[in-house]
DNA sequence: CTTATTAAACATC
DNA sequence: GATGTTTAATAAG
């Protein structure tokens, strides 16, 4: 309770119905009607709530299995049928910073849901309230926030790029088939429940198990800061998330912040070195974070970050312009040199890669990149390519993101071609409009108009490129983290696609950017109000 | 086979 | 003790 934001919990929330609703997939944005028209049910609900009340478990409902069977068929649980997930979700995005507090999801869930009104006073080990952490951990829909308040729990949020039902790493990572028993290995190791035999113990022994310990960090001060970068962990993927943690230490405190932060984090760890095989992880949590910098409530409290390491930032401003972006968005481009010159400093590593590329041209580092990107964006398509190479898209992504939904800068009106490219190659569902503006969203191939023979493009857009990289890729990076990246983006692309057609709710209105636009324009970033 | 609900072991804070 | 993460068992589709 002592939480300012007030856990804001409108007693909406639809008891009943939603006998499925797929149709949301895209929960993050979506205001969603709601329909209320709930109430008979919910009253009939509150009744079986009730006289559950007294017998403390009540689980009757699931217990047989039959209970639920009731009515219509359909409730698959005590209170009604929506899941746990869902629940939460609807919880989360009724606050007005769509985030919440374990507690106050609890409390949401006491105040909304009538099944789980009499429950508000059990402790945390009771069943449900177990069952609301299990599923805020094991879905990636939903992401961890580092909450600045020092004793407070963490905010728990929407991954605004959907966790899907995937918990899931992308599938191919580990497709060492029995492996997956193995992998239990790696954890902590020692879990201490299969004690027997003493376990080689190990330390680091496998092959090639994961990197070492990267070697990147900048160093700087931070050691707690590893803490709030670890806040924001794609589950699953252990090791990337630990990776990206650690990468970028620097960093106030900033708590919100990091979200952006670990983009460029990422970015830079992709890109900087060694990670082949990672790279669809990172690319994942990428584009979590991508689609979230725009994303008001965070934004809010970043004008604060200007001071100190800004480093991270600039690459973020970059993506994210479009929103916070404009109202301050100078203010945060100007560190970039500062930021640049550091950043570069760090991560010398780039062009090593670059060398290896083989480019043709010899564009600026992708750090350069894309900090140059806002100001120069003639360069930008350039080197967008070959970053893309290297970082498998999220280059594209950074940059899409920032110009094209709401239109602002005036890099990409130069190709508007992306659009076109995208809609050859997959069915689409949606009109045009959207799909340039899905596009710009989240397919990191589209993204990138570079069309000519950048072998990005069309390594996205069909398969056949690929002998055509091989000229240009390096041994080191070979083959299959290529494919591994390719398979990435189609990844993305299907799914948005498919997703979004059906679902399909982000309709920017200004799309298609008609190259006029003062600066400063729409603010429809003002949701956002630091509690 | 996949998704969900539950329970429970652990780990941190 | 509250939070978080993970595993596992089990039911349902």
């Amino acid at each position: 309770m002592a939480e300012p934001g007030g856990a804001a919990a409108p007693p909406d929330i639809d008891p009943d119905f939603e006998p499925q609703s797929r149709p949301r997939s895209c929960t993050w944005p979506l205001p969603r009607p709601e329909a209320e028209a709930g109430g008979a049910a919910g009253a009939a609900e509150e009744g079986a709530g009730g006289a559950a009340a007294g017998p403390g478990r009540a689980e009757g409902a699931r217990a047989g299995g039959a209970a639920a069977a009731r009515k219509g068929g359909s409730r698959r649980n005590a209170w009604g049928n929506q899941s746990y997930a869902e629940l939460i979700s609807q919880a989360i995005e009724s606050a007005p910073e769509k985030r919440l507090t374990l507690a106050q999801i609890y409390e949401w869930m006491v105040r909304s849901v009538p099944y789980f009104k009499d429950k508000g006073d059990s402790n945390s080990s009771a069943g449900w309230k177990n069952s609301i952490r299990h599923n805020l951990s094991l879905h990636s829909k939903f992401i961890k926030v580092h909450n600045e308040a020092t004793g407070k729990s963490s905010w728990w949020m929407l991954n605004p790029e959907g966790g899907k039902s995937g918990k899931a790493p992308r599938r191919r990572a580990a497709s060492m088939d029995n492996s997956s028993k193995l992998a239990k290995v790696r954890g902590k190791a020692s879990r201490k429940k299969p004690p027997l035999q003493s376990a080689p113990e190990s330390s680091a022994d496998s092959p090639g198990s994961q990197f070492p310990k990267w070697p990147g960090s900048p160093s700087s001060r931070s050691n707690e800061d590893s803490d709030v970068w670890n806040t924001f962990r794609p589950r699953t993927s252990s090791n990337a998330s630990t990776i990206s943690a650690r990468l970028s230490p620097i960093l106030t405190e900033q708590d919100d912040l990091h979200d952006e932060e670990l983009l460029p984090s990422l970015v830079y760890s992709s890109a900087s070195s060694n990670v082949p095989p990672t790279v669809t992880e990172e690319l994942e949590l990428i584009d979590g974070l991508n689609l979230m910098s725009p994303s008001s409530s965070v934004l809010s409290t970043q004008q604060s970050a200007s001071s100190g390491q800004i480093q991270r930032d600039s690459s973020f401003s970059l993506q994210s312009p479009n929103a916070a972006g404009q109202t301050f968005g100078n203010s945060l481009f100007n560190p970039v040199d500062i930021s640049l010159q550091s950043s570069v400093s760090h991560f010398s590593a780039p062009q090593t890669l670059e060398a290896l590329l083989t480019p043709s041209s010899p564009p600026p580092r992708d750090v350069m990149m894309t900090q140059v990107d806002p100001v120069l964006p003639q360069t930008g398509n350039r080197m967008s390519s070959r970053t893309l190479l290297l970082l498998g898209g999220q280059a594209a992504q950074s940059k899409m993101s920032s110009g094209n939904p709401r239109g602002k800068p005036a890099e990409q009106q130069a190709e508007p071609v992306g659009a076109s490219v995208l809609p050859s190659t997959l069915p689409m569902v949606t009109s045009p409009q959207n799909t340039a503006s899905i596009t710009s969203l989240k397919a990191p191939v589209s993204a990138q108009p570079v069309q000519l023979g950048s072998p990005v493009l069309l390594s996205s857009a069909s398969p056949a490129p690929l002998g055509l990289n091989q000229d240009r890729l390096p041994t080191d990076l070979d083959i299959d983290m290529y494919m591994e990246n390719l398979e990435c983006d189609m990844d993305y692309i299907i799914n948005s696609e498919l997703m979004d057609g059906e679902g399909l709710d982000f309709n920017f209105e200004p799309i298609l950017p008609t190259p006029s636009y003062p600066s400063t324009s729409q603010a429809s970033n003002h949701t956002w109000v630091p509690s």
